[in-house]
DNA sequence: CTTGACCTTCCAGCGACTGGAAGGTGTAGA
DNA sequence: TCTACACCTTCCAGTCGCTGGAAGGTCAAG
């Protein structure tokens, strides 16, 4: 199949799949006549896997890994199992993170719209506040 | 004040900070006669607005517009008020896709550990479950 | 007089794409 | 047959926000 079918079947841009394969995440494929690609099943699940792993965020070099054990003919399960529990820490992290940021963003609209909007420098500018943020944040 | 103090006042890296010269989101500071950068605190609190917008993701050229208006004396409220609620709805956005992906995770994990660990292509590899999910997402 | 911690500039690289130019191919319709 | 158009190809460059490192200058303490 040519490489707007793989796209279909996967749903990873083209662009990408180059890319991909410029960078040995994908082998070279087959070619038709033409010089066109010419993508086999086993090119379209590999693919799939990728896509799966980094819709999970799992960077492109941990992929290698898991891909490479597989090529080896390794079991890799034990290795990607531990990806998924470091990812899913990770991912706790990042959603704390970011409800903290929302918090504070609501505090900030909020008092920003109590506040006339014509005030450059002073003390009732939401610029004002955000380096106040700054400040609180040094000395906590 | 020298770089270091700039620094410590604001939390951000010195190469960050020069960085921030060198693409004008910050003014070129004064010079002491040996050379050195010497910052004032109005950089302080430039640099201090910069940092506190930056911690909430708002990309620097966005930054660079609100500091503009602030230069050009237009009170630049309504538009950070604007950024802030905009910023609060793609939060809302990604703690969602977060929460999704560690409930796929979560599945993915506890499913892999029921596996025996040495099942390279068969149905009872992870791999297989991250090509299956990318099959589900694709007909959804 | 040397050590070490600063400061300077400049260039290169990260990660994961994405855009665009310039050109070849294949097919459908006038 | 010509031509329009959608595809395919390669290659180079740019994105974003830094970060690292080399090579060198400056300054205070011991």
């Amino acid at each position: 199949m040519e490489i707007r079918e793989l796209v279909e079947k996967t749903g990873v841009p083209a662009k990408t799949i180059r890319y991909y394969e410029d960078i040995s995440l994908l082998p070279p494929p087959a070619r038709k006549p033409n010089g066109y690609r010419n993508y086999s099943e086993i090119d379209v699940e590999r693919l799939k896997l990728v896509a799966g792993a980094r819709r999970m965020e799992i960077p492109i070099a941990e992929i290698q890994e898991i891909l490479d054990m597989r090529d080896r003919q390794e079991p890799p399960c034990n290795r990607l199992l531990e990806l998924i529990a470091q990812k899913r820490v990770e991912i706790q992290v990042r959603i704390e993170q970011f409800k903290q940021m929302d918090a504070e963003l609501s505090i900030l609209y909020d008092l920003g719209m109590s506040f006339p909007k014509d005030d450059i420098e002073g003390k009732h500018c939401v610029c004002h506040l955000i380096r106040e943020k700054a400040n609180n944040r040094l000395n906590k």
